[in-house]
DNA sequence: CCGCTTGCGTTACTTGATAACATTGCGGAC
DNA sequence: GTCCGCAATGTTATCAAGTAACGCAAGCGG
């Protein structure tokens, strides 16, 4: 992600927290700072390692947590078959999130929509098991982006 | 998934081997029939635990050596959100594999179809970043399965 | 018989994640 | 102001997931 759209995240990120009255204290907004300032997906012990150079301290709770509170208010998402995370900058109202990530740079886009009986559910019940009703979806597309699959 | 199925689909597995000129082995053999016996998505470490009971033997290369043949073949699927793995009955030239897991009793649903550009590519695209060209998807749906959505 | 490939055993280690408990600091009740 | 309680963090320890690297043995092709 570009520094520039990093702060501005990290400022929505503010004004959500103070909204919702939830905390966003240093080890949450370093955390949040890392991920997105990461133009690929970012490994838990990465973060670790990066939160480090300060002092001994950070193990592994310490980051879990953040990324935990994080994931809560939608600002990060978890690439699942990667076990990494990635920044959001969506409005976090929107429906599951639906991520391409490219194999080769690394880069990752952000879709929404695609709800199956999740919110509009409509006529896409052809697609669920009869009365399955979703209450979570994990959607991870690999592949090759734009500029990697013509190069 | 029930017994019978299940032999069933040894059967089909030991005929996909012979038809590929593949070995399914006694290691691949038994890691398979734990995974279809199974009504539940198995952890690695669990088929290990299962594995054992014989000797002192098996250890996690054991297991996730038979998990990528098994996967390769398109016998079994890996859950990723779970770190789990599903014994797979369908036919194996479909496309990306869907999965609906209820969180309540842990039954696996399996669906295909809704590739995005993957086989039939059509009109799409406004679901897929322009120019991306998807190799692998995960697509991964929690909730509710029928009967436990109606407790 | 030789050498190659494939599968498996074994050791050891890295990475991913969480349980359980101690400590701190802030805000409200009084 | 003092005390209580709670939320966040620190700390220790451990479990779970996954892999690297090496060696051996069986099968097969020449």
């Amino acid at each position: 992600m570009s520094r520039n759209t990093a702060i501005e995240a990290l400022q929505a990120a503010e004004a959500l927290c103070e909204e919702r009255g939830e905390r966003l204290t240093p080890v949450r907004r370093r955390v949040l700072e890392l991920v997105l300032t990461s133009d690929t997906p970012v490994k838990a012990y990465d973060l670790l390692a990066s939160l480090k150079p300060g002092e001994g301290s950070a193990k592994p709770p310490t980051v879990y947590r953040a990324l935990d509170f994080l994931m809560r208010l939608g600002l990060v998402h978890k690439v699942e078959a990667l076990n990494a995370f990635v920044g959001c900058t969506h409005s976090h109202d929107a429906g599951a999130a639906e991520l391409f990530i490219c194999t080769q740079c690394g880069s990752v886009q952000e879709r929404h929509g695609h709800a199956h009986n999740h919110d509009e559910a409509e006529d896409r019940h052809d697609c669920c098991p009869e009365g399955f009703v979703i209450e979570r979806s994990v959607v991870e597309h690999f592949g090759r982006c734009a500029a990697c699959a013509s190069a």
